[in-house]
DNA sequence: AAGCGTGATAAAACTAGTTACAAGAGTCAA
DNA sequence: TTGACTCTTGTAACTAGTTTTATCACGCTT
């Protein structure tokens, strides 16, 4: 084997010389082997294997104009709801074909411009995003690229691109009637930073209490330790009979600190959350939330932009329903029983 | 505008057209735009806002022989250890100019094998895998495509990838003597399921006990769910001092399950976990564990991977030593406090 | 024996960019 | 005035594949 040969990745043009045939038959060999004798096929299915060679991606996508790429940019992967609802994406994608780019933003519509614009740089032939808050560059940028592009985690029939998601505040008004049916008038809402979040701020949106009902709104961390913190902040003032928490692992935390404080769910308090994680079925007590279907969410968005490539549909936005998932947390207040809480250690 | 120009995508070439330059020009308008009079530029900036041209990543592709992808190969993202990993990865490719495709592989060597495929179909430069349990198509695939590859979640210095991780063996004995020291004698180990995942079989063969060590073996769903149904099992046996469980997330479940069962922890029985969650600090009582320092792995194969792809330096395999993360869930065991134990509901 | 259809293959055009090289214009110093 | 130099731009080759068109040999008909 010559020096050239060895240098580096070989071409068809190499396997074509090595046994003795034009491109177009090598091509053909790996495209369409039955239009090509056995004796040649074999002769350059010899030469592929002795120079190791394999085709380049970036040449084949120059000429089908496909890279069979899909980008998505998401806040984080360090969230149960995100991964979950790329898990059931990537699936999806796979089973048509398609991979995925992930990209994080961390809730930054200026990163998400920038990262989107890396996307394409890589070649991906759509998007999918997380809410509704972009930058103008971002719309700039799709405008120019004029790419199937589809947003998530919110339903909104008016946005400018497709949405495929839930509507955030019938989310978090559905969490709470449970709870004012219940009887509570006195509930604090825990919630994660709403300056980069758009689908907590459509959450607390949607809330608008009725008239003899008192809110009181605790932002933290979107994280358990969030909830915990927020909860023994809470502990401080007036004690309201429920917690609603706008998320299940801010419900998680608050679990873990009442209980550590002592104090008895559903009993003292009340709490809920809103996602259905898997863990919330199994917390002590198990949690009482707003089951958000992400997994469904991942394959429609699988589906829907699939389909919007390679057939040209543009989707019709799409609610996914939230289901109100009763269980344990969340119960009737008792009178008097918030009076005489007890606070160990 | 024609027909022909608002059929599709414009090129380089009806920029050109249009501006009354050559193509090179307006590649020099996109590359290097200062070694373009500025007349000519505007023109040409014009004409490409007009068409609303953006360049083919595919045809730079071609050119560059880059495609500054990067695939990973992850069992799942439904998971918080996998996710944090590819949280971190990401990061640190993305500060290298590096774009990062991920694919499940649900722990099914030949899936992996498969997807591998699809990943060096859509241009990926390098891999990153879990685990060290390859299909013998997978290093088939490797070796033609001559491509970096590294193997995440695993430290074994003379495995045929390099490999950044931890020894998962060392883990598990780290999180055993531990409980062997605070004099439990009577360990149940809960893990996930072995047919599939190298690493839980790894922890296993770390776990060899010393002879006056009695372990029994529950092996359950790797989800907080498994975790709380492992010990309703364990439960209608003989308890033992102290539970280990080859993960946070069963951890997780298992002090659900104790809870629901009015079983005192740390005082009637002990739990340890491995992983070291974020939620793991917030548990009631706080999780002891081993800490994995995922986010550095993610960090150091995003730092190697890239070096190797950029500068062809193979990386030396990686330990990233597990740290013990001594909290409340394990303490000594108390005489005979097994033996009455409470079974409420 | 001429004509025709078919199968196998080669030649060349094509995808959409980048880049080496050349050429012309203008500036400046000797 | 001429040579050297820079600045700007165009031509054409190049990347690595796919695809269209053309050619040729072969066997079969008439």
């Amino acid at each position: 084997m010559s020096d050239r040969e060895a240098r580096k990745r070989s071409t068809l043009r190499d396997v074509a010389r090595r046994s003795g045939v034009s491109v177009a038959t090598v091509s053909r060999v790996l495209n369409a082997p039955m239009r090509v004798s056995q004796a040649t096929r074999e002769r350059v299915q010899s030469a592929i294997t002795e120079l190791r060679f394999f085709p380049s991606a970036a040449a084949r996508a120059i000429n089908s104009g496909r890279t069979r790429l899909v980008g998505a940019l998401v806040p984080t992967l360090d969230n149960a709801i995100f991964a979950r609802f790329l898990e059931a994406l990537e699936g999806g994608l796979a089973e048509r074909g398609l991979s995925l780019v992930v990209a994080t933003t961390n809730g930054d519509p200026e990163r998400e411009a920038a990262k989107a614009q890396s996307l394409i740089d890589c070649g991906a032939e759509g998007l999918v995003l997380s809410g509704v808050t972009r930058a103008a560059s971002f719309d700039a940028l799709v405008e120019r690229a004029q790419m199937p592009v589809i947003a998530t985690s919110y339903f909104d029939p008016d946005y400018r691109y497709p949405t495929i998601g839930y509507e955030n505040g019938t989310v978090a008004r559905i969490a709470l009637s449970h709870l004012i049916d219940l009887g509570h008038r006195e509930i604090a809402v825990l919630h994660g930073p709403v300056h980069n979040n758009d689908r907590t701020r459509a959450r607390l949106q949607g809330l608008e209490p009725p008239k003899n009902i008192t809110l009181c709104h605790w932002e933290t961390d979107l994280s358990v330790g969030g909830g915990s913190a927020a909860v023994n902040r809470l502990l401080s003032g007036r004690m309201p009979t429920a917690i609603l928490c706008l998320s299940d692992v801010l419900a998680t935390g608050a679990l873990y600190a009442l209980r550590r404080h002592g104090i008895a769910v559903p009993e003292q308090t009340s709490v809920m959350g809103i996602d259905d994680l898997p863990s919330s079925a199994f917390t002590r007590p198990a949690l009482t939330t707003v089951r958000l279907q992400v997994r469904e969410m991942g394959a429609a968005t699988a589906e829907a932009l699939a389909d919007w490539i390679e057939e040209g549909h543009r989707p019709e936005p799409r609610d996914l329903g939230p289901k109100l998932i009763v269980r344990e947390t969340a119960a009737p207040p008792v009178a008097g029983v918030n009076d005489g809480r007890k606070t160990r250690r």
